[in-house]
DNA sequence: GCGACTGTTTACAACGTTGAAACAACGTTG
DNA sequence: CAACGTTGTTTCAACGTTGTAAACAGTCGC
């Protein structure tokens, strides 16, 4: 069931059919009809391999994230993957475990031609050594911030984003506002980002800063710095979390320890993953456009597979919301 | 950098340096050492378009499943995907939505020559319909049993994994269990099995069944539907949610109420998703060996695509474990 | 000194597709 | 009516790889 086969059935050249196949617009209707007849009685498929092959591409692109199972990548990654099948491409996922090798493999990937091109949500890997890659892969980073980016880059504004939250703790009245989430192991720059916004927030309105810091953003890592922020004297009445997975790890902590939220401490997070609308107590947080940052990444990463060669790097913004809820209830 | 350009260099054929690249066994150490200073020098990388082609495989499998964001899927691709890989295997994967013209073409990209293999977790497909494929396509079903399965299948015995949590709710004194989570717009099996089990053990200790349906096993369903449970007279001690998230939504609902789990209502789940293991009160579940499923999968997987067309279709099962949390205290 | 064997290397064809170019048949134009 | 353009179709080569078979050199046994 290849082209020769239907060529045969058909009574034509290989490359008519290729022509019929492909929508070519010269094809006399008989032929057309005929060979259109064959191809629907042998329900031909042509074989995308040999097509890859010859075309040099694959129609395949990779998404990388360091894990797959936190919510706010899965829910990310049904985006791209809806955003891709537009493009008529399949999506590979690489978990990279914020690995540094594991990361580099993945843009090898390309040059093994089993990939187009790569989106990239880089955590171990900086900025100079990718800016110091040798091949033209085509890669869009997704989320993570590499200043002065090597490669195109899309993400929310995150130091307004956490700005905004942090106001509107302030907004609550509360005064003595933590932030939980920093990182001093991370190559890329979204921690540092949300730093910068809590902390223009409370000068703005000349309130301590009380920072906590963990490896990664995960519901234990955050639990277990809650503990050490509830042991302070004074403890904090608002803490804002840099992630929702933080911040459900931190509101375990404070409910067992047979405080309340928002009463005694008032609880942000930021993504807006699904677990945080169904907790008791909801909880507030930043709501990233993950569909518009899934749409501008696919369509970055077209222009660069499409586009030529050694055009420089884009920077793009997708929007968010702020989504108070119970967590962050006014008295 | 193809074979070519290596062979030239290096001064030797086209098939020695393939022979090289391939590690066939009769080639001259000096030819080697030669041919691999040159593979080494230009970073040689074979295009595996080409390969594919030439071998007709492509080295990718597709995995296919409802929706990537329910925490169970996105937690179970992290296996299958880490299983995959060592393989080198790449896996895609698809998203159905539980739709039925989705899952249909999910099989069809086998014969696109896209991927060897499938791995799906069945929602709206039945059996008749997958036993009457034409094509042979290597196909695994995952999770979802289809009875008398037209193809290979690994899950968990759901009917003994469901009893056993009723049976741990009985055990706590409960009298008036119910089940959340039965569907009849489900061609696949989960369901009806996991009911089974239930009225299994209620009938063994004479108790009395009281079922809830939803549409799909998403929070805000679980917390509508137990919504409706504790709207009746008398209301239920004790719940069994067929997944952790329909448990979660309904955890929600039952504390909004003003109720206490698990003194007024025990809570039950099944998945162990990592969220049950951070929620207030956590959430008792039944844990699937994911690591095991996803093995498994990908080996039958594994199997089929390199043996012979035409074995009868196997059935194997993964283990799970009973993993009590705050949900069902005892008093 | 001859055939058989082993080890090493090569030429060739093929996987299925498509771009470039060639070609035939036809109608239009000067 | 010759030159030209258009339409429809075909031939050819190539994408980069690998299986098959064959060529070649050297060694062994008799």
């Amino acid at each position: 069931m290849s082209l020769r086969d239907i060529a045969r059935l058909a009574g034509v050249s290989v490359k008519t059919v290729s022509n019929v196949v492909n929508g070519y617009a010269h094809v006399s209707p008989e032929t057309r009809a005929k060979v259109e007849k064959v191809l629907a009685e042998l329900d031909y498929r042509p074989n995308l391999s040999a097509r890859n092959l010859r075309r040099g591409r694959t129609g395949v692109i990779a998404l990388a994230l360091p894990e797959l199972d936190a919510p706010y990548f899965a829910e990310l990654s049904r985006f791209v993957i809806d955003a891709a099948a537009e493009h008529r491409w399949l999506v590979v996922i690489e978990q990279t475990d914020g690995d540094l090798d594991r990361e580099r493999r993945v843009l090898d990937g390309v040059r093994d031609h089993r990939v187009d091109g790569v989106i990239l949500t880089p955590f171990a890997i900086g900025a100079e050594e990718l800016a110091a890659r040798t091949d033209d892969t085509a890669l869009v980073l997704l989320g993570e911030r590499i200043h002065d980016g090597p490669a195109d880059h899309v993400a929310i504004d995150n130091v307004r984003a956490a700005r905004d939250v942090t106001e509107h703790l302030i907004g609550l009245g509360r005064t003595r506002i933590a932030a939980l989430g920093a990182q001093d192991n991370s190559a890329s720059g979204t921690a540092p980002l949300r730093l910068a916004g809590y902390r223009q927030a409370l000068a703005e309105h000349g309130l301590p800063e009380t920072v906590a810091k963990v490896e990664r953003y995960h519901r234990a890592e955050g639990a277990a710095a809650m503990a050490g922020l509830l042991a302070l004297d004074p403890r904090p009445d608002a803490v804002f979390c840099f992630n929702d997975l933080l911040a459900l790890g931190a509101m375990r902590t404070i409910l067992a320890a047979g405080l309340r939220v928002p009463e005694d401490v008032a609880l942000a997070g930021l993504d807006d993953i699904e677990d945080g609308r169904y907790s008791t107590p909801t909880l507030t947080t930043v709501a990233p456009d993950k569909a518009e940052l899934a749409r501008i990444a696919v369509d970055l990463l077209r222009q660069r597979i499409d586009g030529r060669p050694g055009q420089p790097p884009r920077e793009a913004r997708a929007g968010y919301r702020l989504v108070p809820r119970e967590s962050t209830l006014g008295r």
